[in-house]
DNA sequence: TGTAATCTCTCTAGCGACTATAGCTTCAAG
DNA sequence: CTTGAAGCTATAGTCGCTAGAGAGATTACA
């Protein structure tokens, strides 16, 4: 009926100290202990804590993810806020692809530049960071 | 000839406390001081700070461009170093991608399964969330 | 030369989402 | 009843910055 969270890790595949983390920032309630003091988990948290890695499998934040939460726990509510959250991520997501891609672009002219066999003065790979000139697009700066 | 800074900012784009920040890591030598022990740059610093922008911008970590700009201060070396990394940034950005590809495919499928309109309780985005029986594929977690 | 506005200095702390460590206590198996 | 794994709390570290405090330096203009 209740397991430990060793146990819990193991079904939902989180790490332990990430699932005290969740707890301590709020996105799992916290459980019941045992009589030493130990978490003790039931069906409920796993559910949540499915929930929560699977939406951080898809890049959810955490805060959007709480957002998710809430909502999940007020089924009377509207859920335009999850087609939203979920929208923005999609955007999000789409966005990085397109920079991931230009710098793919960039990288493979680059590299494909160099055999590597020379020596670091003529190396093309260093000569293109050093000048700018010889890129062909302006790549924005990402955030991972 | 010699400029603050602030000019140097504005030269590369790079953020005043990124320029500190970047000495402290290393990347930066220390720069001639004011008589009052404020930085002043020259042509090399300049130089220097637009490789490293680049590097970013491309994303390479900054160990990366430590080692990157150690080759490019040893001309005479050989630059395979120089190439692995630039292959070994390619294939992350290769990888993101794949994985981005597969967290949009499954966004998009979530996102389209909701018109936002009705109640949380019947949302496809956290029923989808909820239940991973409801996903095409197993999505790996994100470095991002 | 005075003064005001802007810039720069160092230092510390915070972000997100964990991960790692230390030093201790509890639990389960034999 | 002992041993070893697993759990506990608390703190600090990761990466690449960014923000803020409170002080001092420089520059523009009168």
């Amino acid at each position: 009926m209740f397991f430990s969270i060793g146990d819990l890790a193991r079904r939902t595949g989180v790490k332990v100290p990430t699932i005290r983390y969740y707890e301590a920032r709020g996105l799992l309630d916290a459980p019941l202990r045992s009589a030493g003091n130990q978490r003790r988990y039931g069906q409920a948290e796993l559910e949540r804590l499915r929930f929560i890695r699977h939406a951080r499998d898809l890049g959810f934040s955490l805060g959007a993810i709480s957002s998710l939460i809430e909502l999940q726990e007020h089924p009377d509510r509207g859920c335009e806020t999850a087609t939203r959250i979920a929208q923005d991520q999609l955007e999000a997501v789409r966005q990085k692809i397109g920079r991931l891609r230009a710098l793919e672009a960039e990288l493979e002219r680059i590299t494909a530049g160099c055999t590597g066999t020379g020596v670091s003065r003529e190396c093309y790979v260093l000569a293109s960071l050093a000048d700018h000139e010889l890129c062909d697009h302006d790549h924005a700066p990402m955030d991972g």
